[in-house]
DNA sequence: GGAGTCAGTGAACAACTGTAACCACAGGCG
DNA sequence: CGCCTGTGGTTACAGTTGTTCACTGACTCC
């Protein structure tokens, strides 16, 4: 009887992660104490200059204890670029897929991207900061993954009605259009996070008058 | 003689600086060897991470003597964004106020990015890289100039006829828009150099369109 | 021509870095 | 139950970092 529920719990069960052996789950909770900590490291600094033992003692554990976990500071970097992504995923699918008015719907895109980024704006800092930043591999994995966003945005367009007669390329290329967009606002959001309201409203007047402006465009693009 | 000419020497003549004394010349020639030096530096990492040692010993020269020209590395830093800025100034003017068909001028301003990148990717590099990075009064000397580029581009487009109806915060928010996408190309161009040609073509492409939907919404702005 | 200024030197500092070897001990498995 | 695996701790090492201080010697100025 204990065997067999051990044998099931040891299990990566599809879907439910949760049940792993008290091992396990012990490593993964420390894992994730490291993604935590570096990632508010990073608020005030990049990666390349964050260094391991910095890491380990905000987490307050060995030095060494950091290379159970991750062979150096990039693939914790790379980790943390999936984290963060991952948070801004579900962003592109409600904007993307947003139905009323144009006017109506740039301000809800924005609206969106403002709460995002006060929910996670560690998250949106990272992302921005190392989007061009010093580590090779991190803003690789930022790329490839921003590019798959930008190919679902694309998707998710070919499927208006507004889309009639755009060629694929151009639909790609009005998808990162809108992607990149989305990020150079979630970091105005970012330095206005850390400035006044006014700022704030500042911002979201002025980005979303952008988006309108790239939606009046793509009304007039086949003229 | 001798002491009249050397008063005229030493004089920091309007329009002229290149006479100072020999003393002030070889001062200025170390510093911009620093400015240069960590520009090299900075292709493969962040300023956060620039160590001083790295950079003199880059020089050549003893570590103290970055003092006499730096307070630390920040400044250096700041330093560099003026004059990262300062050569992809005079870009934003000649795109500002091209003339011809409306693809043409999309095509040549794409041209002229795609050209200052060829020309100074250091530079292009450390801004894209500093813009969000994490030094911060680096990163407010960025965007304090870029401030300025798009007031000087709102300037440039209120005085074109097509800028009628336009109110000034909106001009202010299409320059900006100009502004940043300038950046976003220059940093694909980046990626791409050091990439197949057949992806900077690709590059050229995408960007131009970009621009090209840009000037359609500029066009239907006000129905 | 003599005094003074100041860019650059060299040695020394305490603090820090990444990483290696070895050890302890709790959880998992037969 | 006892063995083994593996997370995490400990100690140590060799380099590196930023910054200080007193110094030299060439250039500048009167």
């Amino acid at each position: 009887m204990p065997s067999l529920s051990n044998f099931g719990e040891r299990l990566l069960t599809a879907g439910m992660s949760h049940p792993l052996g008290v091992r396990q789950a012990q490593k993964q909770k420390t894992r994730q104490a490291f993604l935590d900590a570096a990632l508010v490291l990073l608020e005030e600094q990049s990666l390349s200059s964050l260094g391991l033992r910095e890491v380990t003692r905000a987490v307050g554990v060995a030095p060494t204890a950091f290379y159970r976990h991750f062979p150096s500071i990039a693939d914790l970097g790379v980790e943390l670029v999936k984290e963060a992504l991952d948070s801004l995923h579900p962003l592109i699918g409600s904007t993307a897929s947003a139905e009323g008015d144009r006017a109506e719907r740039c301000a809800r895109a924005v609206d969106l991207i403002a709460g995002h980024v006060e929910a996670y704006p560690a998250h949106v800092r990272f992302i921005a900061r190392e989007w061009h930043g010093g580590v090779q591999p991190v803003r690789e994995a930022i790329r490839r993954q921003l590019a798959r966003f930008a190919e679902e945005v694309k998707v998710a367009l070919a499927q208006h009605p507004e889309s009639e007669g755009w060629s694929d390329e151009d639909l790609l290329m009005l998808a990162g259009l809108y992607v990149d967009q989305m990020l150079m606002t979630a970091s105005q959001f970012l330095v206005a996070l850390e400035s006044s309201p006014e700022e704030r409203d500042r911002v979201v007047r002025v980005t979303t008058q952008r988006l309108l402006l790239i939606d009046i465009g793509r009304d007039h693009w086949n003229d």
